[in-house]
DNA sequence: CGTCCTTTTGAACATTGTCAAACACTGTGG
DNA sequence: CCACAGTGTTTGACAATGTTCAAAAGGACG
């Protein structure tokens, strides 16, 4: 018998911010359908296409959502804890647009997409919380379309290193979260493009060994990188 | 002083996806306060940057959205009557990320951001269409990225060519709706190269002469543009 | 008819991708 | 501990794709 999401689980998960203001009723209603499940790496846990059965939460790990078409495969984004994907198949009751898969060992909560399109109906506050998360995320693709279409691949490069820098809270060094073949096809180029990047970046003061990445003249790089608040400040 | 839209308009508006199920009163509340406006050509209604002051709805003409960084810049899509843009922005009280401007002579409903968001945070039935809006946009941008991530420019043509076919219910000749520059501005390309890649189009059976196109063999075409549910269907 | 803008064309160039091979890192099993 | 396989990364040579620049051709409009 399903007995539910163990309680321990509970507290990170409401600090979501998709469950904000939601009553406490309907955020147990959500719970008590809930699986945890733990994957080992490299488990595809969606694929495109499908119908969208479930609204996932990371708890643990990481995740990779990607896209493919004609035999080539593109990384859309990479989903750290805690958050939920594919909040939107799971609100239109449509085939999910990317596929996911683990990256890593990673704890994952289910949420039947019934239920939540039911707390969805019930709940106000949760289908403002709902629409809030979905604005974000919304922002955040365009933010990436602008990314792509305006800017060359280095200039991408650059731009990335300085958002993961501040995501390190502003450390001259820190290490890359994602390996590099995934990086290039997140950036959009192929791990040899990347590779070059890399090398082209040295005159401004970055050097990356294996994961490890060093900024010496952040003001030099964001001369070549120009960042922006309309597309890398991920908050606006 | 200020009377609120005409009663003339509101008929259009009200079948928008985004007020359906929503209560005549709260529907009435919001047009009291909204305004039409008549622009003429290339004004550039919002910039980027700017705070949300408003939701437009696009009752005639149309209307571009685009980006800039860098001195680059790139459209981002074209909106045609009748649809809301710019949701997200005003529902997260945030700055837009586009600029708009006509295109053509265009009719505008101005809604003012403040009473939007008065209104969805009152009125959960319209809480839940913004949720169902905002899923259908997130989605479609999700699809762009994908297009342009895992296509070449040509195949990118390729596959906008049927879609606009379908628009025109299959017509084996139809008008472009857009500018060359702006739709190779749209597709990620240079005017030049799509201008090249339109000839290259031709041993598929398309041609273009001026707006006019003509698919004489949409098979061969679909050979090569390989169209994906998951891509280019708007409704999926 | 002339002006302005878009579109097309050609040639040179830059950027990015492909392919093949070498190299580096990781973990396994002898 | 080492040899080895497997995978990811880097490098070099080359090809494909896309851009830039300049100029010509075509259209729209006063």
């Amino acid at each position: 018998m399903h007995l539910g999401l163990p309680e321990s689980d509970h507290s990170e998960i409401r600090k979501l911010d998709l469950f904000q203001g939601v009553e406490d009723d309907a955020f147990r209603a959500l719970m008590r359908g809930a699986y945890v499940q733990t994957f080992p790496p490299q488990i595809e846990l969606i694929s495109e296409g499908d119908r969208s059965d479930f609204l996932y939460i990371m708890v643990d790990g990481s995740v990779e959502l990607f896209a493919e078409w004609n035999g080539r495969e593109t990384v859309m984004s990479t989903v750290h804890p805690v958050s939920t994907f594919i909040l939107a198949a799971t609100i239109r009751d449509a085939p999910y647009l990317m596929s996911a898969r683990t990256l890593m060992k990673s704890r994952v909560v289910l949420l039947p997409s019934l239920d939540v399109r039911t707390v969805f109906s019930e709940d106000a506050a949760f289908a403002r919380a709902v629409v809030r998360e979905l604005a974000q995320c919304y922002r955040a693709v365009i933010k990436n379309t602008k990314n792509l279409k305006l800017r060359s691949s280095l200039e991408r490069l650059a731009n990335y290193l300085l958002r993961q820098q501040i995501r390190a809270d502003g450390a001259e060094e820190f290490d890359l979260l994602i390996e590099k073949r995934r990086l290039a096809s997140y950036l959009g180029m192929t791990p040899e493009n990347l590779s070059r990047a890399i090398k082209a970046l040295q005159p401004y003061g970055v050097v990356i060994d294996g994961v490890r990445v060093s900024i010496t003249d952040r003001n030099d790089l964001e001369g070549l990188a120009k960042p922006s608040a309309l597309i890398d400040d991920p908050s606006h």
